[in-house]
DNA sequence: ACCCAGGAATTGT
DNA sequence: ACAATTCATGGG
């Protein structure tokens, strides 16, 4: 961690809205950041709003129940693949109510993660990678591939499969902050790979 | 053809 | 409840 912070000091936590942060990272899912950008991209400009400024276009993210309208079969040609029926799966459960987002800003970190754990498609990481980048739940610790290695490598973690004792460790020891040391930890760890390749 | 990428669901113990 | 297996997909 001190070879991290010493690397990237300063580096800050996004505070995304959660429609767009979750949607997003289903689309993380066994994927890679291009294809991530493509996926939303690809649904913004499709079903969003257009906007123009400084003679630039751009496009609204759509909401909810816009992406409920539309079908397993659309969203694939976006790119999604085997993610599409997720998106669709909690468009509908949005527009529907029966399940709140913001209500989730209320509930503590681990009410809020288990609650988002019961939507299909979402398991432990991408939850809380919405936990942190979107509800303010600052200990968070997602692992991810990256984060993973930087354990290993870092703190001779070895959690192999057991991602909730690994990310139950990171809490207790960096309690409120974990998120911002997932932050250092990965950021870390990809720029030691880039440097290998 | 092979390998990897910000995992999750399902199926065994 | 955990742990192992299957699922799944475009790009390099």
């Amino acid at each position: 961690m001190d070879k991290a912070i010493l690397k990237n000091r300063g580096l800050r936590i996004l505070k995304q809205d959660p429609w767009i942060c979750i949607v997003s990272f289903i689309c993380s899912a066994v994927s890679n950041f291009n294809k991530i950008s493509q996926n939303i991209n690809n649904i913004s400009e499709h079903l969003g709003e257009k906007i123009i400024f400084n003679d630039e276009t751009f496009y609204t993210f759509p909401k909810p129940e816009v992406v409920a309208e539309t079908s397993i079969k659309l969203l694939r040609e976006f790119g999604l693949g085997f993610r599409s029926k997720y998106v669709l799966d909690l468009a509908v459960r949005l527009t529907d109510q029966l399940f709140n987002l913001e209500k989730l800003k209320t509930f503590n970190y681990l009410e809020s993660r288990s609650l988002l754990e019961s939507l299909y498609g979402i398991g432990s990481k991408i939850a809380d990678c919405v936990l942190l980048y979107s509800l303010n739940k600052t200990e968070s610790f997602p692992i991810d591939r990256w984060v993973a290695r930087a354990l290993r490598d870092g703190y001779c973690l070895e959690m192999k499969n057991s991602y909730n004792y690994a990310s139950e460790w990171a809490r207790n020891n960096w309690k409120e902050n974990a998120g911002y040391a997932q932050q250092y930890l990965f950021q870390y760890q990809k720029e030691v790979n880039n440097e290998k390749t």
